[in-house]
DNA sequence: TTTTTTAATGACACCGTTGCCATTTTAGGT
DNA sequence: ACCTAAAATGGCAACGGTGTCATTAAAAAA
């Protein structure tokens, strides 16, 4: 018997299995011709128990070098991937993460999409979306249905749905891992990613007041999104920095959609005593304002300021282009993904991670003209 | 022996045949406490083999009505909804539909997207997704891989990845159904759905013509979208109808990006003669172009017309409101989606459908002033 | 060496479904 | 009532992995 696992085993016996091996791979390429090739394939081809190059594929240590060499040098010439459903119905999950989300701008979507995208790959993983309406009445029950039908490995959630009990209580209760993104911190048991919507108001705050603005007027966000509230407060808290603060009449309700801004725009307007720059708590509708500026006349930034929150490309559209507060949407999705799967090895990480916001400056703001 | 399946059983049998099954199912959900039911559960309860479980969950016609109803009445009671994994294992593919995607365009993904998602919503496919870069080096390595790994049931392609023959012939190769979306009918023989961008041109070209405008600038998409091309010829054949032509000093490159569309009007107004009239091949690129003629100091649609392609949101944003070709985004996705699976039960469904553009008329083309 | 301990590997059942083919039941025709 | 054809149903082996536990080979200790 000639052990070709030995240490003591000639150069050229080795080499000689080497070549023997090669030979059996490529006639066995030749007679399956095109087949893809499964895990009984392998050990046959390598000489193991199909349960040893389970072993190899999972990376477990308990492999002997010589064998690991061996089986993956089979694998890697047959071109052999494991199929992901057997393996998930033995692990009682599939690779799917889902990701839910009801966020109404396109590019927030995108963007999250991708860096979720990002984040997962080269992993086993692969993306499966669920856009849903909050408000719908079956929205739990689509929820559910979403994630339970395919066995989704994990879940992250966007706001606004990220902020609903409902799905996280239930999640928590299938022990699924997920990932919630909020601008606020929800809870300090659960995982989540944070997109710090006080601290963006704060610093639209310090952007204005810098530049010499006193009365400023702005547009908030939808009642049912928490990010609304936060950038409300951070607002009020910046000010207040600046020995300044937001007077309640000063404070007009949108909806995020450019209509709305729009609207409270031309609310402003007709309010009288009009203010030197406004602050709309996202870009569409700092759009929608500064087109209802120009119906009537106004010059942006000459006669009043206008800054936006979130930074997307509409804010280059716009002439003059807006200043705004960058959110990482991007780099959002990446991390959610990247911590959904690093839980997985469980232990000592963050619950808690948060992404800074930060300002960018462009045309729509300026000081306010001295009287 | 009790024959519960004849007609001639009396009805208080049949009662109580019902009542037993009932008291059945809600001892078996005690004893189960929460853990999903699998056929081996259904079958048992009803009385059948899970192989005639099978049958009704798959449809078959080949169920005697008073089996089918028994087993769909215990399937109702104990919630059950079969494995997606296990079946996908035992036919060898999926219930996943891949979407593959490459426009840069967030809002035409996502619309997209919504689409293919209602078309998908109460079957039992979900949807998993794949932006990519068709010009990465591993890009059809990468679209393979997205498709294989998890092994798709089918794919949803739209343009420019739709245009790409590697992937379209590899696709074929594996008998895997798709379906391509593309701007222009690709060939004949394989399903696709086609927004006549070519008609798109056209109904531009005779808004325009019909205003009075007889000098016509246009500014082009990315080269390596076939929709482009389809655009300028039928903006072409449509002048031709109304007795006009374009010029080809008049044709300007564009990438379908806003920048490019402010860099191809700052081109146009350095021109020399000036056209009356602008029709940019998206809606981007024309919101580049207004804030060009805007910086120069040319009034829209006073001076000049503008109009775009694709009447996404950003339409409204502008001042004045643009004038649009609508392209039906939402509605391919979901055609895309029906189409692909009712591909499902085979035979004779059309190759090609197609979905019409349509004029979208708003504020920012005007009939030219008299000089 | 031989024995003991530990590291590698293998055998086999199982995950939840469907395909194939055999078997049983029912309906239809004498 | 009996036979036959057709319809309904069942049994069992896949599908391609993983978990558990038994077994074997290598390393360490005696």
């Amino acid at each position: 018997m000639i052990d070709t696992t030995s240490k003591n085993v000639p150069a050229e016996q080795k080499l000689k299995d080497q070549d023997e091996l090669d030979d059996i791979i490529s006639t066995w390429i030749n007679i399956n011709n095109g087949k893809r090739p499964n895990i009984n394939d392998v050990a046959r081809l390598s000489g193991v128990s199909k349960k040893t190059v389970s072993r190899v594929i999972n990376g477990s240590p308990q492999v002997r070098p010589s064998t690991l060499a061996r089986i993956n040098h089979v694998i890697k010439h047959v071109n052999y991937e494991p199929d992901i459903q057997a393996r998930g119905l033995a692990l009682n999950h599939s690779f799917l993460v889902g990701l839910i989300y009801n966020n109404p701008n396109p590019q927030y979507v995108v963007n999250f999409q991708d860096g979720v995208l990002e984040g997962l790959r080269g992993t086993d993983f692969e993306l499966a979306i669920h856009h849903c309406d909050r408000n719908a009445p079956d929205f739990f029950e689509q929820g559910k249905r979403f994630i339970e039908r395919h066995r989704l490995y994990g879940v992250i959630m966007s706001p606004s749905v990220s902020e609903d009990n409902r799905l996280v209580d239930w999640l928590r209760l299938t022990k699924r891992p997920f990932i919630r993104v909020a601008g606020v911190q929800l809870d300090a048991q659960t995982p989540m990613i944070m997109s710090n919507d006080k601290q963006g108001g704060i610093e639209a705050a310090h952007h204005l007041a810098d530049l010499g603005h006193t009365d400023i007027a702005v547009i908030t966000g939808r009642d049912d999104f928490r990010s609304s509230q936060e950038r409300l407060d951070g607002f009020i808290i910046g000010l207040d920095g600046r020995g300044l603060r937001l007077k309640s009449e000063h404070i007009f309700k949108g909806q995020y959609t450019q209509e709305s801004g729009f609207e409270a725009a031309e609310q402003i307007l007709a309010h009288g005593h009009r203010p030197t720059a406004i602050f709309a708590f996202n870009d569409e509708m700092a759009a929608g304002a500064m087109r209802a500026l120009h119906i009537n006349g106004l010059k942006v930034p000459e006669d009043i300021s206008v800054m936006g929150y979130d930074d997307f490309t509409i804010c280059l559209a716009m002439t003059p282009q807006l200043t705004t507060i960058h959110s990482p949407t991007h780099e959002i999705g990446k991390l959610a993904a990247t911590k959904l799967l690093s839980n997985r090895s469980d232990d000592g990480y963050e619950r808690v991670s948060e992404v800074a916001p930060k300002l960018v400056v462009r045309e729509s703001t300026a000081s306010p003209k001295i009287n």
